[in-house]
DNA sequence: CTGATAATAGTACGATCGTCCTAATCGGGG
DNA sequence: CCCCGATTAGGACGATCGTACTATTATCAG
C-alpha cells in the first residue's frame, strides 16, 4: 500500500519541523507513522536522505502550491497577506514549537554533495518566484519585486525562528507588520 | 587554565554554525578545541546544554556588541548596512556553509525547559533593541522602529538559510537590497 | 487454488551519542 | 621540600543512531 510511504513523509515532516532533521531518528518516524523499522529500505532506499528529499517535495509543494495561488489570485498586499498567513497556519503554530522542515532540512549536518539543501533551495526559489511575479504584474520593477521577494521569503524563515526562540507570536507579528508596510511602499508609490 | 574552556566555546561556535547543535558530537568539539571528553564536565557541569548556553553568550555578545556599536554612532541607512556587513562577516561567510550558531542552537531538539532558546531569544531581542533605537533617534516613529528591526533580524538570519541551501550569497544579496530600500522609505519619509 | 510480487514485521550490527569515573599531572602556599 | 586543589588524560557505560538482513504476511493475475 502506498499510504505507508504518505503517512511516513507526513509523520517526518511533523518531527523535522519540531526537532529538526538531525534531532530527529528513524525510529521515531517509523513509530510516529504506526510501522516498523523493516519498512524503511523498502519505501526509502535511499535511507535517510531520500526520506528527506521527499518531505522537501512533499511539503514544499503543498506551501509552494498555497503561495502560488494566493500570489496569482490578489493584488500584491492581500497576497503577502496570504502568504504570511498561510506561513503562520503551517509552520508557526506547530504542535510543539514553531519551525519549518524545510528550513531543518536545510541546516543538516551531513549532506555532503548537497541533495537535500538543493532540494530545500528549489523550494525557496519557487516561492521567490512567485511573489515577484505578483509584484511585477502590479507594476513593480523587476528588480524590486525579485528583492522583496528574497526579503519575504527570508523574513518567514528567519520570523519562525524568532518566535520558536521567545516562545510566542510576537516576533512574527512584527516582522509581518514591517513586510505588509514595505509592499504597501512598493505597491501605493507606482514605482520608486 | 582559562584558555581550555574559551577554546571549547570558540570550536563549538564553528562546530554549531556549520552542523548544527544537534549534528555537533561533544567528540567534536574536544577534538577541535585540542582536548580530551574528559575535560568537558570539569567546565561544562551542566553537559552540552551549558556548552550551548556559553556558546550563545559568547558569540551573541560579541555580534550584538558589533551591531550596537553601528547602531548608536551611525544614521540608520548606513547602520543596517553595518549590520549587513556583520552578518555577512561572521555568518554567511563560514568556514564550510554559512549558519548561525545562535539559530542553531534555538532549533535544537532537546531543551525541554527551554534553556537554549531563552539564551538565542535575548541576542535577538537585544539586537533588535540596538536597531530600533537607532532608528527612532532618527525620528521613525517607534512602532515602525520596532517592526523593522524585527524584520531586519529575521531577514537575516532567514537569508543565511536561504543562503546556505543554494550555496551562493545570491539570497543575501537580494535581501540586503530590500532592507537597504525599506529604511530608506522610513528614514525618509519623516525627515525629507 | 497457485505462484509471484510487493509490503511489513522484527531484529541484529557497528558506530557514535551524551555522560560519567578514575588516574595522572600541574601550580602555588605551607 | 611537600601538599592540595584545580586541571587534564583517557577510557567505560548504556542508549540510540543509521543501516541492513531475513521471515512472514498481504495482494492479485492466471
Amino acid at each position: 500500500m502506498r499510504g505507508t510511504r504518505a503517512r511516513m513523509v507526513a509523520a517526518a515532516a511533523g518531527l523535522f519541523r519540531d526537532r529538526g532533521f538531525d534531532g530527529t531518528g528513524f525510529r521515531d518516524v517509523v513509530e510516529a507513522a504506526g510501522t516498523t523499522p523493516g519498512v524503511i529500505y523498502h519505501h526509502f532506499p535511499g535511507g535517510k536522505t531520500e526520506l528527506g528529499v521527499a518531505v522537501t517535495h512533499a511539503v514544499g509543494d503543498r506551501i509552494a502550491a498555497g503561495v502560488e495561488a494566493v500570489c496569482s489570485a490578489m493584488k500584491p498586499r492581500d497576497a503577502v497577506t496570504g502568504l504570511l498567513d498561510i506561513v503562520e497556519g503551517n509552520l508557526l503554530r506547530g504542535e510543539l514549537r514553531p519551525g519549518c522542515p524545510v528550513v531543518a532540512i536545510a541546516m543538516s549536518s551531513g549532506d555532503p554533495d548537497g541533495t537535500l539543501r538543493a532540494a530545500s533551495d528549489s523550494f525557496f526559489t519557487r516561492v521567490r518566484s512567485a511573489i515577484s511575479e505578483c509584484l511585477v504584474r502590479d507594476r513593480v520593477h523587476r528588480a524590486d519585486a525579485d528583492a522583496f521577494a528574497a526579503l519575504a521569503v527570508s523574513a518567514c524563515e528567519g520570523a519562525i525562528i524568532l518566535s520558536r526562540a521567545r516562545g510566542d507570536s510576537e516576533p512574527f507579528d512584527a516582522t509581518r507588520i514591517a513586510l505588509i508596510q514595505h509592499v504597501t511602499y512598493l505597491t501605493g508609490k507606482g514605482t520608486r
